[in-house]
DNA sequence: TTGATTTTGGAATATTTATTCCAAATCGGC
DNA sequence: GCCGATTTGGAATAAATATTCCAAAATCAA
C-alpha cells in the first residue's frame, strides 16, 4: 500500500497517537485493520505487553503487527511502546490496593461497603462521560435558560437531587421552585406560561412526578428530564431527555453520575449570559 | 545468607506483595534495603520497566535487584513483573479522550462542565478511599445501630444528603427522623434518651445544625458526624467524626464521595444483624 | 588484626523479544 | 483465468533483557 505522508515524525503523545490511528484506520488491508481495531480497544495494554501477545490477541502474525507500528509512524514496536510506558503514570500506588484492603475487611462490613460504593461511583461517572448526549444537554440548558421560573420536581430517591438543584439554582439567582410532592404542599396553579419543568425520576417512576410533568406539558411548558433510560415513562413525556447510566450496588444507587450531570446543568443554566434575552416559545 | 522461610510461594496479588515487602523490609542489607524502599515508592513502574532501569533508579547493581526479587519470593524479576502486568486493569480505554473532547467543547459550555464535575467526582472518590478512617466508621455504625431512633440533620447543601440518608434508612426499616431545620418544622422535644444523631455539615457550618447537635449532646445523645475537616466545629461536638475530602470545582461541591460514604453508612446500619431483618430486593 | 561470613558489582551466559526478509498467498484489473 | 502489485506468515537474525556466577569488598566477632 502507499503509506504516503511519512509524516513529520511519530506521535509524541497519546492524543496524537489516537488522531493518527483514526486518520489511518480506514483504507487499510485486512490484517493491519485488525491491528488497528485491537489497539484502539486495548490501548492500555500496549505498555505491558509484547508484540507476540498483542499480535496473538489481534489475530495476526507478529510481523504484521510490526508493520502496523511502522505505519503508525514509529520505527518499530519498541518505540511505540515507549510512548505508552512513559505516559503511564497511575494514581494506584496506594489507591487500588487501598480499595482491595477495604473490601478485604469482610463482606458486609462498613469499610467493604464504602469500597463498593466508591467503585460504583467511579463506574457511573465513567459511563456518564462515555454516553453523554451533548445535543440533549445543550437543548436542556437552552430550554431552562429561557424559562421565567424553573420548577424542579423529584420524589423519593430523586428528591435529594431535586433539592440540591433547587438550592444551587437559587444560589445563582435563578428563580426556581422545588416541588415537594411528598408533603403535598403543592398545587398546579404555580405553573405559568413561560416557566419550565426540570424533572428527575428513576425506576420505578413515581406517579406523582409523572402527573406533575403531564400537567406541565398540557399547560404547554417545556420539560427537561433526568432519568435512567431513554424509554422511561418520563422520557416519553419530556421535551429533552438526559440519561444517566447509574451503576447500582445491590439495590442501592450511587447517584454520583446524576450528581455530576445535575450540577453541570445547574451551573450552565446559572452562568448562561443569554439569561435575560426574550424569545420564548 | 539466611533467607529463612522460603515461604509457601510468591505473592499472587498486589496486596500480598505489599505485606511481604513490609515483613521483609527491616533486617535487610544496605543495597537490598535500597531496593525495597525504591520499590515501595514506585510500585506502579514495575510493570513497565526493566531490571536495569529499576536497579539504576534504586542506585544498586542489576544483580542486587535480582536478588531482591528472589527474597520477595519470586523466581526472578520476570515473575515479579508478571504479577504487576497482569493486575494492571484499565480505567483508560477511550474514556480519558472522551473527557478531553467534552472539555474541548469550550470552557463554560455545559459539556465541559460535565467533564469537570466528573473529574472532581473521581478525585473525591479516590481521596475518600485513601483517607477513610475505618475505626471511626465502625464506631459510627455501632453507635447508630444501637439507637432507638436516628435523627438525621443537615441543611443547605448537606440537606440532600440528609434527605437521602433518611430515605434509605426508612426503606430499610430503621426508625429515623429527618430534621428539616429550614422549614423550622422542628422542635427539640423529639430527642429522647436512647436516640442518636447523625449530622452532616460542611463549611460554612450552618448554625442551626450545630445548635441541634449541641442540644443533642447536652441531652446525652451520641452524635455521628459527616463533615469536611477534622477540625470543623461539628467535629468538635461529635462523638464520632467521618471526614469526607470533597474536591470542589469552582464554588461547587461534587458530593460524590459524601454520597458513597453516606450510603455505605446507611446500608451498614440497615443490614446490621443486631437490628431487625435486613432487606434488599 | 585476623579469619570466617555476608554482601556486592560486574562480566559471562541464557533467554526472551523485537525486527527483518523473502517466498507463498491474495487481491484487483483486464 | 492471467499478470502485476500488494499483503501475509513464518523462519532467520539481531537486539535487548534477564539471570547466574564468582572474585573482590565489606562486615563482623573474636
Amino acid at each position: 500500500m502507499d503509506t504516503r505522508l511519512p509524516p513529520d515524525g511519530p506521535p509524541t503523545t497519546v492524543a496524537e497517537f489516537r488522531e493518527r490511528l483514526a486518520a489511518v484506520s480506514d483504507h487499510l488491508p485486512r490484517r493491519l485493520q485488525a491491528c488497528a481495531v485491537h489497539v484502539a480497544a486495548n490501548m492500555d495494554r500496549i505498555a505491558v505487553s509484547t508484540v507476540a501477545e498483542l499480535a496473538a490477541k489481534a489475530g495476526v502474525a507478529p510481523s504484521a503487527f510490526m508493520r502496523f507500528c511502522q505505519i503508525m509512524g514509529f520505527s518499530g514496536f519498541s518505540e511505540m511502546q515507549r510512548l505508552f510506558r512513559d505516559s503511564y503514570a497511575r494514581p494506584w500506588p496506594d489507591y487500588t490496593t487501598r480499595l482491595d484492603n477495604l473490601k478485604l475487611a469482610g463482606a458486609g462490613s462498613a469499610s467493604a461497603l464504602v469500597a463498593e460504593f466508591v467503585e460504583a461511583g467511579h463506574l457511573s461517572l465513567e459511563a456518564l462521560a462515555k454516553s453523554l448526549d451533548e445535543t440533549a444537554l445543550t437543548e436542556a440548558v437552552a430550554l431552562l435558560t429561557k424559562a421565567d421560573c424553573i420548577h424542579v420536581v423529584g420524589t423519593r430517591r430523586a428528591f435529594p437531587v431535586a433539592a440540591y438543584l433547587a438550592y444551587v439554582l437559587e444560589k445563582m439567582s435563578v428563580s426556581c421552585s422545588l416541588h415537594d410532592l411528598v408533603r403535598g404542599s403543592d398545587n398546579l396553579d404555580v405553573l405559568r406560561p413561560g416557566d419550565a419543568l426540570l424533572a428527575i425520576s428513576f425506576a420505578p417512576y413515581a406517579p406523582e412526578t409523572l402527573a406533575l410533568v403531564k400537567a406541565g406539558r398540557s399547560a404547554g411548558l417545556p420539560v427537561a428530564a433526568i432519568t435512567d433510560r431513554a424509554e422511561s415513562p418520563l422520557a416519553r413525556l419530556a421535551t429533552t431527555v438526559l440519561c444517566v447510566p447509574e451503576v447500582d450496588f445491590g439495590a442501592f444507587r450511587s447517584l454520583s453520575a446524576t450528581w455530576a450531570l445535575s450540577l453541570a446543568l445547574a451551573v450552565a443554566v446559572g452562568t448562561d449570559e443569554r439569561r435575560s434575552l426574550p424569545q420564548r416559545s
